[in-house]
DNA sequence: ATGTTAATTAACATATTTGCTAAATACAAG
DNA sequence: CTTGTATTTAGCAAATATGTTAATTAACAT
């Protein structure tokens, strides 16, 4: 599985974008980024090492706690493959309108 | 399932993204965007389901063949998300940069 | 009407994902 | 060193994803 497989898989599910959204405002610890939803800690557990699997985030222990935080760089490889092909997608979509309103 | 998580689902296999990079090239039929791989022709049915169901891409028929387009909307979802965290992603990047720098 | 090409649907096998409970590990505190 | 808290690993069940072959539908051409 290559990197951006891992990556978008990752975003696919909800909970796990909203644990990339709550850390966007901060670093957190497993059982504060689990606090919000109803769900089991082994749950939480692996949602944060698929996040971990796909560089989206990165773990280090602190004492008890483990502390999470959003790893950047995983994050610019996939919005580059989106913005690369949106040039493309966006010049297709010109091309378009263009012929649509140059017709009549 | 909500607009992202299909948009995402779908972006995470590679023979569907190399489906959307032919597709920014320009529109194909099925049987075209078959060709490349080495896959039956309802496995690559089933991706452009996907795809489709994901607003990435719309069909039309065309006499015999079925001919597809990239849809800019759905890909624009999935990219808005991703620019709106990156925001914060790079903020909290920058600040743990000075932060850095300012320690020693 | 019949045969051919393009593509999908049906039916099935296998692998992966997700969640749970119970057990294990890591660290802190008394 | 025993107990409590944080988190992960193990084992299991249900749902989802992907690929295959066989059968079906749509459109075209003779």
């Amino acid at each position: 599985m290559n990197t951006l497989d891992t990556a978008y898989s990752a975003l696919s599910d909800p909970t796990r974008r909203a644990i990339l959204a709550r850390l966007a405002l901060g670093e957190a610890s497993v059982g504060e980024l689990r606090a919000p939803f109803a769900i089991s800690a082994p749950a939480i557990s692996r949602h944060l090492k698929v996040l971990e699997d796909a560089a989206l985030i990165a773990r280090t222990r602190k004492g008890q706690t483990l502390v999470c935080r959003l790893n950047p760089a995983g994050l610019k490889t996939a919005r580059e493959w989106l913005d690369h092909y949106a040039a493309f997608w966006n010049a297709s979509f010109d091309r378009l309108n263009t012929y649509l309103k140059e017709k009549p």
